[in-house]
RNA sequence: GGAGAGGUGGCAGAGUGGUCGAAUGCGCCGGAUUCGAAAUCCGGUUUACGGGUCUCCCGUAACGUGGGUUCGAAUCCCACCCUCUCCGCCA
């Protein structure tokens, strides 16, 4: 959520440079209606509320000097009706600017460049050269079914599409994938380990953004009649685990990794990536996420994108960095980078990791606070989220950059620890 | 799933209809005392929102959550959520 001051007092400019950036159109008309009702709404049932708690403070005192308190019960019964009304009035005026509020995505950062999608998107940097084959490298998914390593058919049986069965050393490449990525952010980035919920309350959801407006994109359960949603992301349960808290500033920053299952309905994206593995409904993910003060959020984006890279770098996968544009960026975000890794049998870069900063967007929706020594007050924190990479994704690359002639696949030396020392899995 | 207990400020813990945003203790901050410290004493110490004459003042709201009763609710009623203990079941 933006600052509620910009969508008040500078609804003009804030709605201009959100069209400007993310071509998004805030409903001007609603919220300048709303916000002037709001005030005078308000201050009356104030007024209202105040005047109801003086008298019924006087009828209490009259009565324990045991006074006759008829005529002030009167006076009171006067403004009953008015007050509960003006009270039913401001709940709803402000939920209706919290409606609109919620649905407003963050405005990005001005080092970001404008663009309207992908297509304006800038590479930083990039790391490492797309291997050469001295054959016609095959695709992950061929790759995978020539073991029944990869075995859609199954999953599709199971589940439908959009699912995929591991089995044998391609299994255990993944989960070392996984150990490893892990050990690296606990080991040497200082994340700290944490095993989080998959399935959370829509609260959650609200405060990392996914809801109100994204549903169509979660998978939910409403067993027992409890409605819950399953995490597209381990972002939504490591962000909120500081909603409603106040951080003390020598805490900061709070840097936290997750290895977890990840669930999306890929809602729109029919026919797209549908062969092998790179989209799932379901998949693995080691997740980073960093709870920082406003003054060092940005240095913090480019620490994590950094920890990112490391694990791309170490497994000799070969990326680029880009910087994405104001039009293609994600929701609750003011920057971010996109890792994407080379994929041999698709000739291209593939994205692998996305590292953002949503500075106070995430914080303002789950009320989430630092004490700033400068003022003393609580004040809203930042938060970034990154993945510390998406792990079939990453599975994908090093089948298809490490495969063999024959279809055997060599391990990248740091995984071996995790295979029982193999350099190979044939 | 069955039986019981309970959810109050950073923590512990009082408070069963009226000046209670809430005693007391601990913690924390400031001050006094001290050569310094401990101890002791004094004062202060929640958050959100709104308004203003906007480094301060005023108001409103918040005692698990949501409703209800009442002039007035931490306190009474209803529903739900959560925690703990015992039993059952279970990875």
């Amino acid at each position: 959520m933006l600052d509620p001051v910009l969508l008040r007092g500078q609804l003009a400019d804030t709605a201009q440079r959100l069209r400007d950036t993310r071509g998004f159109e805030v409903d001007v008309a609603a919220l300048e209606a709303l916000e002037a009702e709001r005030k005078t709404i308000q201050i009356r049932t104030q007024e209202l509320q105040n005047l109801r708690n003086t008298r019924s403070k006087a009828i209490g005192v009259a009565k324990a000097k045991g006074k006759d308190v008829s005529a002030l019960m009167v006076e009171v019964s006067g403004f009953g009706d008015e007050l509960k009304a003006s009270e039913a009035r401001l709940a709803e005026i402000q939920q209706a600017f919290a409606d609109i509020a919620l649905r407003v995505p963050n405005i990005p950062h001005a080092s970001v460049p404008k663009g309207a999608d992908e297509k304006a998107n800038v590479e930083v940097r990039r790391f490492g050269e797309p291997p050469r084959f001295d054959f016609k490298p095959k695709d992950h998914a061929e790759l995978g079914a020539r073991k029944g390593w990869l075995d859609a058919e199954s999953a599709s049986k199971l589940s439908g599409a959009r699912f995929t069965v591991l089995r044998g050393e391609l299994a255990r490449l993944h989960r070392a994938l996984a150990q490893f990525m892990l050990d690296l952010h606990t080991g040497e980035h200082g994340y700290l380990e944490v095993n989080v919920p998959l399935l959370v309350q829509p609260s959650a959801m609200q405060g990392t953004g996914q809801l109100p407006k994204f549903e169509e994109d979660l998978f939910s359960t409403d067993t027992g009649g409890i409605k819950r949603y399953l995490i597209p992301t381990a972002e939504v349960s490591l962000t909120n685990l500081v909603a409603d808290t106040i951080v003390e500033a020598d805490a900061l920053p709070l840097r936290m990794t997750a290895h977890s299952m990840c669930f999306r309905a890929e809602a729109g994206s029919y026919g797209r990536d549908v062969k092998g593995m790179i989209r799932q409904h379901q998949f693995e993910k080691v997740e980073l996420v960093s709870i920082a003060a406003p003054e060092q959020s940005y240095e913090e984006h480019e620490r994590m994108t950094r920890c990112a890279e490391v694990v791309l770098e170490k497994l000799g996968l070969p990326y680029r960095r880009m910087l994405l544009c104001t039009g293609d960026m994600g929701f609750g975000a003011t920057k971010t980078y996109d890792l994407e890794v080379w994929l041999p049998a698709q000739d291209t870069y593939r994205e692998i990791s996305s590292c953002s900063n949503c500075e106070a967007f995430q914080a303002r929706r789950m009320q989430a606070r630092w004490r700033n020594a400068a003022t003393g007050k609580p004040e809203p924190l930042h938060t970034l989220n990154g993945s510390g990479v998406a792990v079939g994704r990453a599975l994908i690359a090093v089948m298809e950059n490490y495969q063999q002639a024959d279809g055997s696949i060599r391990v990248p030396e740091v995984l071996r620890p995790y295979m029982g020392g193999a350099e190979l899995i044939a």
